[in-house]
DNA sequence: GTCTATAACTCGATAGAC
DNA sequence: GTCTATCGAGTTATAGAC
């Protein structure tokens, strides 16, 4: 299963061949049949993986960076530049890529699909409301948190299509300077009530 | 052609097989064989006419509705809402499943998704361009645009993926606040130099 | 639980007549 | 330029011995 999730990772679902797989792990094809039934098993198998591991994978690394909320959250945005980097641009966010190809294709992936980009965006939303009075009181965090995610999966997409750091690193430029503002008004109307 | 663009578009140029092609558009294996070497050569294909249909599908009618350039952003950003809309979150961007499916599979086909982006982002960059000093003057246009495609695509991908317009429309919303305080930022500044 | 062999099928692409 | 027939490779999945 470990070496089903890096091939989805790098090449996709329908590109992966189980022929593939059964090469590179060194396990037969019984075998692997016996513990999952289709390949699509398999693939439900590895997105139950990425949403038991998000938070030891993504976001406690980055929670552990910084005591700021706000800081947090792009921390964690931080993390995606730095794979794109080492990848070279070869492989984003594991979900994204699955999101687009399967969500046609089946209703049990779709859904699982959505499980993860739930409890990605749950993750943020709780650090934004971490952020308390930091952020105006009438700004939607679950509407931003839905935010955030799209502008990162958009940001992967566009930097793994231009094989280049650039739409990423602006597109997170733009959301910080979206913060910047949002902070800075939460400011100034903290410091009307203290006069 | 026409119904390979729509085949690409609905499932993906993967999952699309030739035999299916033939059959929804009532062409022969050699008639179309004759016309296009590859697969991949018809997807080429495929590419250039969305690059050179951009306007005329996309651009214009949202420059038609308005004579406001950032109203003009927004009205482009509902066409896809629309489109979301009324193919029921089945299909998004065309472009934008291609690009994460493609990249790594087709250097050829990588460079005119990219080409893609670009006519799309400098189509944008334009329309905020001509936003003149609606627009804060020290704001990047260029970054500025690059973000709208971003959350552009991401939004897309996530309702497509929820099946439901809230993530596009939560995503749209916040892009909407943040052109808004550019405005508010924009006008603070004109009114201070009228002094 | 694991092995090898292969069934059953679909794929993109081609050959060669017309 | 278009037709039909089909090749050869690759696909997921299974059968049946161990």
């Amino acid at each position: 299963m470990d070496t089903a999730r890096e091939l989805f990772l790098q090449k996709g679902f329908e590109a992966t061949s189980i022929a593939e797989i059964l090469r590179e792990s060194g396990v037969n094809s019984g075998s692997l049949y016996y513990f999952f039934k289709t390949k699509e098993e398999l693939l439900l198998a590895v997105l139950d993986w990425y949403v038991a591991n998000l938070y030891r994978e993504v976001i406690d690394p980055a929670v552990a960076q910084t005591k700021d909320a706000i800081g947090r959250v792009f921390a964690v945005l931080d993390g995606y530049r730095e794979y794109l980097t080492i990848t070279e641009f070869r492989q984003g966010c594991p979900i994204g890529n699955l999101a687009l190809e399967m969500s046609e294709k089946s209703e049990a992936v779709r859904e699982k699909v959505v499980l993860n980009f739930e409890n990605w965006r749950k993750a943020i939303r709780q650090l934004l409301f971490d952020a308390g009075d930091l952020l105006p009181a009438d700004v939607d965090r679950d509407a931003l948190a839905t935010f955030v995610l799209g502008v990162m999966e958009g940001g992967v997409m566009l930097s793994r299509t231009y094989r280049s750091l650039a739409p990423f690193q602006a597109s997170i430029a733009m959301l910080r300077a979206h913060f910047d503002r949002l902070a800075a008004e939460a400011n100034s109307t903290r410091n009307r009530t203290d006069c």
